[in-house]
DNA sequence: ATACCTGCAAATGTTTTGCGACTAA
DNA sequence: TTAGTCGCAAAACATTTGCAGGTAT
Protein backbone atom coordinates (compact mmCIF):
# COMPACT_ATOMS: atom_id res chain seq x y z
CA UNK A 1 0.00 0.00 0.00
CA UNK A 2 2.35 2.36 0.94
CA UNK A 3 4.57 1.49 -2.25
CA UNK A 4 1.49 2.20 -4.41
CA UNK A 5 1.21 5.43 -2.71
CA UNK A 6 4.75 6.61 -2.96
CA UNK A 7 4.83 5.41 -6.59
CA UNK A 8 1.76 7.64 -7.09
CA UNK A 9 3.07 10.78 -5.94
CA UNK A 10 6.60 10.08 -7.35
CA UNK A 11 6.34 8.57 -10.65
CA UNK A 12 3.16 10.15 -11.26
CA UNK A 13 1.32 7.19 -12.06
CA UNK A 14 -1.92 7.93 -14.70
CA UNK A 15 -3.40 4.59 -15.98
CA UNK A 16 -5.65 2.57 -13.70
CA UNK A 17 -3.97 -0.07 -15.09
CA UNK A 18 -0.19 1.13 -13.66
CA UNK A 19 -2.14 0.95 -10.10
CA UNK A 20 -2.90 -2.50 -10.34
CA UNK A 21 0.38 -3.17 -11.37
CA UNK A 22 2.06 -1.43 -9.37
CA UNK A 23 -0.28 -2.79 -6.30
CA UNK A 24 -0.06 -6.53 -7.80
CA UNK A 25 4.03 -6.27 -7.73
CA UNK A 26 3.62 -4.86 -4.27
CA UNK A 27 1.74 -7.60 -2.62
CA UNK A 28 3.56 -9.70 -4.07
CA UNK A 29 7.32 -8.34 -3.72
CA UNK A 30 8.14 -8.07 -7.08
CA UNK A 31 9.88 -5.02 -8.35
CA UNK A 32 8.62 -2.35 -10.97
CA UNK A 33 11.65 -2.22 -13.34
CA UNK A 34 12.20 -0.32 -16.62
CA UNK A 35 11.26 -2.85 -18.55
CA UNK A 36 7.75 -3.40 -17.29
CA UNK A 37 7.02 -0.10 -17.59
CA UNK A 38 8.04 0.13 -21.01
CA UNK A 39 6.16 -3.53 -21.64
CA UNK A 40 3.05 -2.10 -20.01
CA UNK A 41 2.96 1.68 -21.81
CA UNK A 42 2.94 -0.59 -25.64
CA UNK A 43 0.16 -3.24 -23.74
CA UNK A 44 -1.71 -0.36 -23.08
CA UNK A 45 -1.37 0.74 -26.27
CA UNK A 46 -2.27 -2.19 -28.47
CA UNK A 47 -5.91 -2.84 -29.60
CA UNK A 48 -8.27 -6.22 -29.47
CA UNK A 49 -5.67 -8.56 -29.95
CA UNK A 50 -2.26 -9.13 -30.23
CA UNK A 51 0.48 -12.57 -29.51
CA UNK A 52 3.78 -11.60 -28.25
CA UNK A 53 5.45 -10.98 -31.32
CA UNK A 54 3.47 -7.59 -31.95
CA UNK A 55 4.32 -6.70 -28.56
CA UNK A 56 7.39 -7.48 -28.63
CA UNK A 57 7.78 -5.21 -32.05
CA UNK A 58 6.39 -2.50 -29.96
CA UNK A 59 8.33 -3.00 -26.97
CA UNK A 60 11.77 -3.26 -29.68
CA UNK A 61 10.46 0.45 -30.96
CA UNK A 62 11.20 2.21 -27.55
CA UNK A 63 13.56 0.41 -26.07
CA UNK A 64 15.53 -2.38 -28.44
CA UNK A 65 17.47 -4.02 -25.68
CA UNK A 66 14.78 -5.34 -24.39
CA UNK A 67 14.20 -9.30 -25.31
CA UNK A 68 11.67 -11.59 -25.80
CA UNK A 69 12.12 -13.53 -22.38
CA UNK A 70 10.88 -10.83 -20.70
CA UNK A 71 8.04 -10.08 -23.50
CA UNK A 72 6.31 -13.74 -22.74
CA UNK A 73 7.53 -13.47 -18.96
CA UNK A 74 5.69 -9.90 -18.59
CA UNK A 75 2.69 -11.16 -20.33
CA UNK A 76 2.20 -13.64 -18.25
CA UNK A 77 2.25 -11.14 -15.30
CA UNK A 78 -0.18 -8.90 -16.50
CA UNK A 79 -2.67 -12.26 -16.90
CA UNK A 80 -2.03 -12.75 -13.45
CA UNK A 81 -2.57 -9.30 -12.03
CA UNK A 82 -5.82 -9.27 -14.12
CA UNK A 83 -4.53 -6.52 -16.86
CA UNK A 84 -4.53 -8.85 -19.54
CA UNK A 85 -6.70 -12.16 -21.11
CA UNK A 86 -5.13 -14.63 -22.43
CA UNK A 87 -6.33 -16.67 -25.78
CA UNK A 88 -5.88 -18.96 -28.21
CA UNK A 89 -8.24 -18.76 -31.45
CA UNK A 90 -8.55 -21.68 -34.09
CA UNK A 91 -5.48 -20.90 -36.12
CA UNK A 92 -3.17 -21.97 -32.50
CA UNK A 93 -2.14 -18.90 -32.29
CA UNK A 94 -1.36 -17.34 -28.37
CA UNK A 95 -3.08 -13.68 -28.40
CA UNK A 96 -3.72 -11.72 -25.57
CA UNK A 97 -6.14 -8.41 -25.00
CA UNK A 98 -7.12 -6.03 -22.31
CA UNK A 99 -9.16 -7.46 -19.57
CA UNK A 100 -9.20 -4.82 -16.77
CA UNK A 101 -12.30 -2.83 -16.64
CA UNK A 102 -13.05 -4.71 -20.52
CA UNK A 103 -16.24 -6.48 -20.64
CA UNK A 104 -16.51 -10.28 -21.26
CA UNK A 105 -17.31 -10.63 -25.18
CA UNK A 106 -17.41 -13.12 -28.04
CA UNK A 107 -16.24 -13.12 -30.95
CA UNK A 108 -17.21 -12.70 -34.95
CA UNK A 109 -13.80 -14.03 -37.14
CA UNK A 110 -13.96 -13.00 -40.92
CA UNK A 111 -12.02 -16.11 -42.46
CA UNK A 112 -10.74 -13.89 -45.13
CA UNK A 113 -9.75 -10.65 -43.58
CA UNK A 114 -9.25 -11.97 -39.91
CA UNK A 115 -11.23 -9.05 -38.73
CA UNK A 116 -12.50 -9.46 -35.26
CA UNK A 117 -15.60 -7.96 -34.30
CA UNK A 118 -16.50 -8.19 -30.21
CA UNK A 119 -19.53 -8.82 -29.30
CA UNK A 120 -22.04 -8.69 -26.52
CA UNK A 121 -25.66 -10.82 -26.56
CA UNK A 122 -27.23 -11.29 -23.30
CA UNK A 123 -30.00 -13.50 -24.62
CA UNK A 124 -27.28 -16.15 -25.48
CA UNK A 125 -25.54 -15.88 -21.84
CA UNK A 126 -28.88 -16.55 -20.44
CA UNK A 127 -29.09 -19.40 -22.45
CA UNK A 128 -26.09 -20.66 -21.64
CA UNK A 129 -26.77 -20.55 -18.16
CA UNK A 130 -30.52 -22.81 -18.66
CA UNK A 131 -27.97 -25.56 -20.92
CA UNK A 132 -25.33 -25.53 -17.79
CA UNK A 133 -28.03 -25.96 -15.32
CA UNK A 134 -29.94 -29.05 -17.18
CA UNK A 135 -26.28 -30.35 -16.85
CA UNK A 136 -26.00 -29.30 -13.51
CA UNK A 137 -23.31 -27.53 -14.52
CA UNK A 138 -22.01 -24.65 -13.10
CA UNK A 139 -20.00 -21.70 -16.02
CA UNK A 140 -16.77 -19.86 -14.76
CA UNK A 141 -16.73 -18.24 -18.27
CA UNK A 142 -17.00 -19.24 -21.52
CA UNK A 143 -15.78 -18.48 -25.01
CA UNK A 144 -17.90 -18.10 -28.16
CA UNK A 145 -16.49 -17.97 -31.04
CA UNK A 146 -18.35 -17.85 -34.89
CA UNK A 147 -16.56 -17.87 -38.08
CA UNK A 148 -17.53 -17.03 -41.45
CA UNK A 149 -17.22 -13.86 -43.86
CA UNK A 150 -17.83 -9.93 -42.90
CA UNK A 151 -20.00 -7.95 -44.51
CA UNK A 152 -16.94 -6.46 -46.98
CA UNK A 153 -15.39 -9.55 -47.81
CA UNK A 154 -19.01 -10.97 -48.40
CA UNK A 155 -19.00 -8.41 -51.16
CA UNK A 156 -15.84 -8.53 -52.39
CA UNK A 157 -16.20 -13.04 -53.20
CA UNK B 1 -15.61 -45.88 -57.84
CA UNK B 2 -14.40 -49.31 -59.00
CA UNK B 3 -11.73 -49.20 -56.84
CA UNK B 4 -14.47 -48.82 -54.12
CA UNK B 5 -16.34 -51.55 -55.26
CA UNK B 6 -13.55 -54.20 -55.27
CA UNK B 7 -12.19 -52.89 -51.98
CA UNK B 8 -15.76 -53.70 -50.65
CA UNK B 9 -15.30 -56.92 -52.12
CA UNK B 10 -11.83 -58.31 -51.34
CA UNK B 11 -11.44 -56.33 -48.34
CA UNK B 12 -14.45 -56.72 -46.44
CA UNK B 13 -14.94 -52.57 -45.81
CA UNK B 14 -17.14 -52.76 -42.88
CA UNK B 15 -17.25 -49.62 -41.44
CA UNK B 16 -18.92 -46.00 -43.66
CA UNK B 17 -15.89 -44.47 -42.35
CA UNK B 18 -13.63 -46.93 -44.29
CA UNK B 19 -15.82 -46.15 -47.26
CA UNK B 20 -15.76 -42.63 -46.87
CA UNK B 21 -12.17 -42.88 -47.06
CA UNK B 22 -11.06 -45.22 -49.86
CA UNK B 23 -13.92 -42.99 -51.92
CA UNK B 24 -11.67 -39.94 -51.28
CA UNK B 25 -8.22 -41.45 -51.72
CA UNK B 26 -9.45 -42.61 -55.04
CA UNK B 27 -10.95 -39.79 -56.38
CA UNK B 28 -7.97 -38.01 -55.50
CA UNK B 29 -5.49 -40.70 -56.36
CA UNK B 30 -3.92 -41.32 -53.29
CA UNK B 31 -3.00 -44.90 -51.91
CA UNK B 32 -4.77 -47.18 -48.91
CA UNK B 33 -1.69 -48.35 -47.10
CA UNK B 34 -1.35 -50.59 -44.34
CA UNK B 35 -0.22 -47.84 -41.94
CA UNK B 36 -3.77 -45.59 -43.01
CA UNK B 37 -5.83 -49.08 -42.44
CA UNK B 38 -3.94 -49.23 -38.71
CA UNK B 39 -4.64 -45.71 -38.20
CA UNK B 40 -8.12 -45.61 -39.30
CA UNK B 41 -8.70 -48.85 -36.79
CA UNK B 42 -7.29 -46.84 -33.91
CA UNK B 43 -8.90 -43.87 -34.98
CA UNK B 44 -12.12 -45.17 -35.44
CA UNK B 45 -11.67 -46.47 -31.59
CA UNK B 46 -11.03 -43.15 -30.00
CA UNK B 47 -14.14 -41.78 -28.45
CA UNK B 48 -14.57 -37.68 -27.29
CA UNK B 49 -10.91 -35.76 -27.96
CA UNK B 50 -7.86 -36.90 -28.63
CA UNK B 51 -4.22 -35.51 -29.62
CA UNK B 52 -1.86 -36.95 -32.42
CA UNK B 53 0.17 -38.49 -29.19
CA UNK B 54 -2.87 -40.34 -28.12
CA UNK B 55 -3.77 -41.99 -31.07
CA UNK B 56 0.08 -42.53 -32.15
CA UNK B 57 0.13 -44.05 -28.74
CA UNK B 58 -2.80 -46.80 -29.80
CA UNK B 59 -1.45 -47.24 -33.56
CA UNK B 60 2.31 -48.26 -31.94
CA UNK B 61 0.40 -50.99 -30.34
CA UNK B 62 -0.68 -52.68 -33.39
CA UNK B 63 2.06 -51.59 -35.44
CA UNK B 64 4.97 -50.17 -33.47
CA UNK B 65 7.42 -49.27 -36.80
CA UNK B 66 4.65 -46.30 -37.55
CA UNK B 67 6.21 -43.06 -37.14
CA UNK B 68 4.76 -40.16 -35.29
CA UNK B 69 5.14 -38.06 -39.10
CA UNK B 70 2.70 -40.44 -40.66
CA UNK B 71 -0.10 -40.22 -38.20
CA UNK B 72 -0.06 -36.15 -38.28
CA UNK B 73 -0.21 -36.63 -41.93
CA UNK B 74 -2.96 -39.25 -41.67
CA UNK B 75 -4.84 -36.50 -39.49
CA UNK B 76 -4.64 -34.35 -41.74
CA UNK B 77 -6.09 -36.16 -44.25
CA UNK B 78 -8.83 -37.35 -42.08
CA UNK B 79 -9.41 -33.73 -41.87
CA UNK B 80 -9.60 -33.54 -45.29
CA UNK B 81 -12.21 -35.88 -45.98
CA UNK B 82 -14.30 -35.60 -44.00
CA UNK B 83 -13.56 -37.88 -41.27
CA UNK B 84 -12.26 -36.18 -38.42
CA UNK B 85 -12.27 -32.35 -37.13
CA UNK B 86 -9.59 -30.73 -35.68
CA UNK B 87 -10.10 -28.27 -32.65
CA UNK B 88 -7.82 -26.38 -29.87
CA UNK B 89 -9.42 -25.69 -26.67
CA UNK B 90 -8.13 -23.69 -24.45
CA UNK B 91 -4.72 -25.18 -23.11
CA UNK B 92 -3.52 -24.89 -26.85
CA UNK B 93 -3.14 -28.77 -27.35
CA UNK B 94 -4.84 -29.27 -31.00
CA UNK B 95 -7.29 -32.52 -30.80
CA UNK B 96 -9.14 -34.48 -32.55
CA UNK B 97 -12.42 -35.56 -32.75
CA UNK B 98 -14.65 -37.83 -34.83
CA UNK B 99 -16.95 -35.41 -37.60
CA UNK B 100 -18.46 -38.11 -40.07
CA UNK B 101 -22.02 -38.33 -39.05
CA UNK B 102 -21.46 -36.99 -36.04
CA UNK B 103 -23.58 -33.56 -35.47
CA UNK B 104 -22.29 -30.49 -34.41
CA UNK B 105 -22.25 -29.78 -30.81
CA UNK B 106 -20.36 -27.49 -28.08
CA UNK B 107 -18.99 -28.33 -25.18
CA UNK B 108 -19.20 -28.02 -21.13
CA UNK B 109 -15.74 -28.51 -20.17
CA UNK B 110 -15.11 -29.05 -16.11
CA UNK B 111 -11.69 -26.80 -14.84
CA UNK B 112 -11.38 -29.78 -12.56
CA UNK B 113 -11.77 -33.56 -13.93
CA UNK B 114 -11.17 -32.15 -17.63
CA UNK B 115 -14.68 -34.29 -18.37
CA UNK B 116 -16.04 -32.57 -21.48
CA UNK B 117 -20.04 -32.98 -21.97
CA UNK B 118 -21.24 -32.75 -25.80
CA UNK B 119 -24.26 -30.87 -25.66
CA UNK B 120 -26.51 -29.16 -28.74
CA UNK B 121 -28.68 -25.76 -28.12
CA UNK B 122 -30.93 -24.85 -30.92
CA UNK B 123 -32.26 -21.62 -29.28
CA UNK B 124 -28.40 -20.85 -28.74
CA UNK B 125 -27.80 -21.11 -32.44
CA UNK B 126 -30.94 -19.28 -33.34
CA UNK B 127 -29.77 -15.94 -31.56
CA UNK B 128 -26.67 -16.62 -33.30
CA UNK B 129 -27.64 -16.09 -36.42
CA UNK B 130 -29.47 -13.39 -35.24
CA UNK B 131 -26.47 -11.73 -34.14
CA UNK B 132 -25.22 -12.25 -37.19
CA UNK B 133 -27.37 -10.52 -39.34
CA UNK B 134 -27.19 -7.71 -36.98
CA UNK B 135 -23.58 -7.08 -38.25
CA UNK B 136 -24.29 -8.25 -41.97
CA UNK B 137 -21.82 -11.51 -41.28
CA UNK B 138 -21.72 -14.99 -42.51
CA UNK B 139 -21.59 -17.44 -40.18
CA UNK B 140 -19.74 -20.43 -41.76
CA UNK B 141 -19.01 -22.28 -38.73
CA UNK B 142 -18.89 -21.84 -34.33
CA UNK B 143 -17.12 -23.00 -31.46
CA UNK B 144 -19.11 -22.54 -28.22
CA UNK B 145 -17.10 -23.75 -24.78
CA UNK B 146 -18.71 -23.24 -21.04
CA UNK B 147 -15.77 -23.88 -18.89
CA UNK B 148 -16.47 -24.30 -15.20
CA UNK B 149 -17.38 -27.49 -13.07
CA UNK B 150 -19.61 -30.58 -13.51
CA UNK B 151 -22.21 -31.58 -11.09
CA UNK B 152 -19.50 -34.30 -9.64
CA UNK B 153 -16.43 -32.09 -9.27
CA UNK B 154 -18.92 -29.45 -7.38
CA UNK B 155 -20.09 -31.95 -4.92
CA UNK B 156 -16.67 -33.24 -3.88
CA UNK B 157 -15.78 -29.55 -3.67
C1' DA C 1 6.34 -48.38 -64.09
C1' DT C 2 5.45 -44.62 -61.56
C1' DA C 3 3.19 -41.80 -58.57
C1' DC C 4 2.51 -41.82 -54.07
C1' DC C 5 3.91 -42.99 -49.23
C1' DT C 6 6.94 -43.93 -45.41
C1' DG C 7 10.19 -43.18 -41.57
C1' DC C 8 13.99 -40.84 -40.26
C1' DA C 9 16.41 -36.78 -39.23
C1' DA C 10 16.45 -32.12 -39.44
C1' DA C 11 13.98 -27.80 -39.53
C1' DT C 12 10.41 -25.00 -37.84
C1' DG C 13 8.01 -21.84 -34.80
C1' DT C 14 6.67 -20.78 -30.34
C1' DT C 15 7.34 -20.71 -25.57
C1' DT C 16 10.07 -21.95 -21.37
C1' DT C 17 14.18 -22.45 -18.55
C1' DG C 18 19.09 -22.19 -16.59
C1' DC C 19 22.35 -19.05 -15.58
C1' DG C 20 25.60 -15.32 -14.53
C1' DA C 21 25.30 -10.45 -14.41
C1' DC C 22 22.41 -6.63 -12.90
C1' DT C 23 19.06 -3.66 -10.23
C1' DA C 24 15.02 -1.97 -7.43
C1' DA C 25 13.86 -1.33 -2.92
C1' DT D 1 22.09 -5.87 0.93
C1' DT D 2 19.55 -9.16 -1.35
C1' DA D 3 15.70 -11.13 -3.52
C1' DG D 4 13.98 -10.48 -7.71
C1' DT D 5 14.98 -9.49 -12.76
C1' DC D 6 17.29 -9.30 -17.14
C1' DG D 7 19.00 -11.02 -21.68
C1' DC D 8 21.19 -14.56 -23.76
C1' DA D 9 21.66 -19.20 -25.22
C1' DA D 10 19.88 -23.53 -24.97
C1' DA D 11 16.06 -26.59 -24.13
C1' DA D 12 11.56 -27.98 -24.70
C1' DC D 13 7.56 -28.99 -27.27
C1' DA D 14 4.45 -29.81 -31.05
C1' DT D 15 4.32 -29.95 -35.78
C1' DT D 16 6.18 -29.82 -40.63
C1' DT D 17 9.37 -30.81 -44.33
C1' DG D 18 13.28 -32.88 -47.30
C1' DC D 19 14.80 -36.91 -48.81
C1' DA D 20 16.05 -41.62 -50.16
C1' DG D 21 14.16 -45.95 -50.17
C1' DG D 22 9.70 -48.64 -50.30
C1' DT D 23 4.85 -49.75 -52.00
C1' DA D 24 0.09 -49.70 -54.01
C1' DT D 25 -2.09 -49.75 -58.15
Amino acid sequence: MKLKIIFKRVLDLDSKEEQVLTEYLYQNDLKYTEQRRVILEAFLDTECHFTAEDLLAKVKMVNPSIGYTTVYRTLKLFTECGLAREMRFEDGVTCYEHRFEHDHHDHLICKKCGRHIEVIEPEIEKLQEKLARKHHFRIEHHRMELYGFCEKCRIKQ
